[in-house]
DNA sequence: AGGGTGATGTCCT
DNA sequence: GGACATCACCCTT
């Protein structure tokens, strides 16, 4: 695993690294090309003592022991039809995660849309759309990023200019851990899910501009 | 708003 | 071995 990026998934609270996720880019390579895509909208799950997490009172099984691999590791498990992805932070031994749940196509979206042929604006505004239109799977579970056909890159950045924190989507019923506010997301960006057309912003995608330049030749 | 999908885990007989 | 719940999505009303 690359220094720099052990570092990003591991030297502060898994809530800062999943705020600190938006606007850095997810690169897959494929046999038809390299798709990218910035991330927009993330979840933090906190291991032992998230009632709301998959490695709750520490519960390791056959789905998540990617859970207690080093931070980078890749967590996907399947969820009804769809594939979830996650990202291992902190420590081995540490079961916390980011889930990914909204990205804004980058480099590749002919064959993302290929992949998922909707319209644009559905494309990946959801963790399971953004998977199909990845055309991911299981695969990758328990690999860690860079030895993967997925990587994490730290640079090139984009910087949002408002991030919302609110609760995450789909915990019920787990008392406090239903409303703690671990869902972080790009203000205004249109590649979140359940976003509202009139929240988004069309010009700028909720990004300071003078991190937009160059690099997208497809939006 | 509501039902179908259908992998995986947990809690029960 | 079965009933039930789950970090979604799609289609129909």
């Amino acid at each position: 695993m690359d220094a720099a990026l052990t570092a990003f998934l591991t030297q502060r609270p898994t809530p800062e690294i999943a705020a600190a996720l938006l606007g850095k880019q997810l690169q897959l390579t494929t046999a038809t090309g390299q798709l990218t895509a910035w991330i927009t909208e993330t979840e933090a799950y906190l291991g032992a003592q998230d009632a709301g997490a998959h490695a709750f009172k520490n519960h390791q099984t056959t789905r998540n022991s990617a859970l207690w691999q080093p931070a980078g590791t890749i967590y996907i498990y399947q969820m009804r039809t769809q594939f979830l992805l996650n990202i291992v932070t902190q420590a081995a031994g540490v079961p916390e995660c980011v889930l990914i749940r909204g990205i804004e196509p980058d480099r590749g979206l002919a064959q993302m849309q290929q992949n998922r042929s909707v319209p644009l604006q559905n494309l990946t505004t959801g963790p399971g759309k953004l998977m199909q239109a990845l055309g991911l799977d299981k695969t990758l579970n328990n690999t860690p990023l860079t030895v993967a056909t997925l990587n994490l890159a730290l640079t090139p950045v984009r910087q949002p200019r408002h991030i919302v924190a609110g609760p995450r989507v789909g915990i019920l019923n787990k008392g406090d851990w239903t409303t703690v506010p671990l869902r972080y997301y790009v203000a205004g960006n249109p590649f979140v899910s359940q976003s509202k057309k009139r929240d988004q912003d069309q010009q700028n995608h909720g990004w300071q501009p003078s991190t937009i330049s160059g690099g997208n030749d497809n939006l």
